[in-house]
DNA sequence: ATACCTACGGGTAACGTTCCACGATTTCCT
DNA sequence: AGGAAATCGTGGAACGTTACCCGTAGGTAT
């Protein structure tokens, strides 16, 4: 029942002129007259006409750039799109965001899926795919990376340096006397498995690896691997607290995975931070929250969105040489991190002080 | 520098049919025997062939379904992602999500934008539009309206049922001994301007001032519009706070809302729920965090979200009778309401129990 | 043997847009 | 004045897919 779409040879007709003419008024292409120009705009109001985006697309013409997330909830992604949006505010270009799986099969099929509604362009958010596949689809569509360091001869990556950012984490929480200090890694960037060459090898969880033995704690380092959400914060709380020596301090690998660690820590009685200090990853708007109050490495959201935007425009534009561009974040220290217990320190005494239900 | 991409012809080629042949092994329409089906499936797999969206949109065929948000933030929206993820899940649908503004503009521009896509149907989520607007779309692509009780002939409606879920929190802060219940409501939903019958009145503030009457609080009755956000949420108590008599419950209409009132009453120095009550709505996982523990109205966002996409499915299958589908809330208590102070009760002289910095 | 069915496969006209090539007119230059 | 150049507008062939319609081959009932 649906009513019969208003063509371009609708408007022609009703302005007597070509459906060329028509096309070109839309696209504001060369050899139109003024008067045959708002002959064609009043047309086009009066019958209401819209372009069919899919014949346009046909024709290799585009207006929408894809993004694909790998979870909606993740506090820090919000940002990026905005930021993204903002870049692309005063193009044509109009963004649609398409959820991937946890799986690297379910994000290529998401990204498939982007690719064949024949999207301009693609930003990936921190991707699970190994660089070769990614290499593939760049080949069919311009690809950005974001949020992971992939050297590309045929897509963009941006990213924090995460070198620079494990490294403020874990240097801060020594400097305060901790030494136990476990990281929760992200489960979904698994090393490989079938012992190709697969996903690069972690950067977070490996710049904590090292910033932990440049400080001479190498023999403390403690990765557990979860998922990034905050069930997984509070499993591999779980994990930890099952440890002979539990640690002292956790470096959650994001801020929803340090949510979840500050509430399986309240629940096993343990105090934040007189008992253990937690430090999230990408200062999204909840660290910042008063009752979270959480220490986090601070990465500009809405930067590091606008640069993906920009460059997929340059990509799109034409530009084939090969971009990376690198993001400093810094430390933003909150209520949840502070001095390590005294070495003798019984985390249950210290229950004595929880004044809350 | 796109390698062109392989067609429907290619593939015809490649196994010696015809194009129609592989449209049908594509379509597994009727007439193709095993043996052309498997031939031609063998070449499609080899030439890693896929079918071109935009090709197929033309003819009318489609299989990407848009949803419409207001706000990538809130953290219930997720769960309605979810739930018509899930229910798509054995179709062939594909879920894409658009970012609408915060204005009925930007929304128009984003619901437009997504149909010019050539979508085969649209979720809408909490819409700002006005219904007579939503009525048009509704002409030119199945629609179901998520979080609006609108009645139309032409599109449906999943919402929950406001008038039980404000009475639940007014009557349960009453219960507590509030009188001075106040209500941050959205101020996107504004109730016209121009006179014209646009966008209803907002449900959820009516619903309050209903239940306020009811329970004999009418003259208590206070609504502060702000946007539905955390910083709206902090902007709404601030306001709040310079009434001469300040509330004792502040009943926010959305969990984000809620969380920035929380914050605003902390650097009030007000505590919670000691001095002050807080409740949310939609009991999303923010409200339950350890941290927070927000007493809010809990709408099942999976269920909803299952129920929108079921419903656009029987759309798109042809249905034409118009759903309204009613989702009755329960209230989930936690630890920001509690008794309300005392008449004589000094906020000021509760600042000596905060122990926290 | 003829007519009729069924199963299988191909030919081809759309779908709505863009854009190249090419007329038709006017303006400019010497 | 004669032609070149600039300007304005049109025709029509794609783009990749689908769906209708029509052959053909073999089988079966009359």
């Amino acid at each position: 029942m649906t009513a019969s779409r208003v063509t371009i040879g609708d408007v022609a007709r009703h302005a007597e002129v070509s459906t060329s003419a028509v096309s070109k008024v839309l696209r504001n292409a060369y050899g139109v007259s003024p008067a045959m120009r708002t002959r064609v705009l009043a047309a086009i109001k009066e019958l209401g006409y819209r372009p069919h985006g899919a014949a346009r697309a046909l024709r290799g013409h585009t207006s929408t750039l894809g993004v694909l997330l790998p979870d909606l909830r993740n506090p820090f992604f919000p940002d990026l799109i905005d930021g993204i949006a903002e870049e692309l505010g005063d193009t044509c270009y109009q963004v649609v965001i398409s959820q991937a799986g946890r799986d690297p099969a379910g994000e290529s099929r998401a990204v498939h899926a982007l690719i064949d509604q024949s999207v301009g362009g693609v930003v990936l958010v921190a991707p699970l795919s190994p660089p070769a596949d990614l290499e593939v689809i760049a080949k069919a569509v311009p690809v950005v990376v974001l949020g992971r360091d992939d050297r590309s001869p045929h897509y963009d990556a941006v990213f924090g340096d995460e070198e620079v950012g494990a490294g403020l984490v874990v240097e801060h929480l020594a400097g305060l006397g901790h030494r136990r200090i476990a990281h929760l890694a992200d489960a979904a960037w698994h090393g490989s498995g079938r012992g190709e060459p697969a996903t690069p090898p972690d950067p977070r969880a490996h710049a904590y690896e090292r910033a932990m033995a440049r400080l001479g704690l190498g023999a403390y380092a403690d990765i557990v691997r979860t998922s990034y959400t905050e069930e997984g914060g509070r499993a591999g709380v779980g994990e930890l607290l099952r440890r002979p020596e539990p640690p002292t301090a956790v470096f959650a690998g994001a801020d929803l995975v340090a949510i979840g660690a500050l509430g399986a820590l309240r629940e096993a009685g343990l105090d934040v931070p007189g008992d253990v200090s937690v430090a999230g990853y990408d200062n999204s708007w909840l660290a910042g929250l008063a009752h979270i109050s959480l220490t986090s490495v601070d990465q500009p959201g809405l930067t590091m969105g606008r640069t993906a935007a920009r460059l997929l425009l340059e990509r799109i534009g034409g530009r084939t040489a090969s971009a990376r561009i690198s993001i400093t974040p810094t430390l933003v220290t909150r209520r949840t991190t502070a001095a390590a217990p005294p070495p003798g320190h019984n985390p249950d005494a210290a229950n004595f002080n929880v004044t809350e239900i």
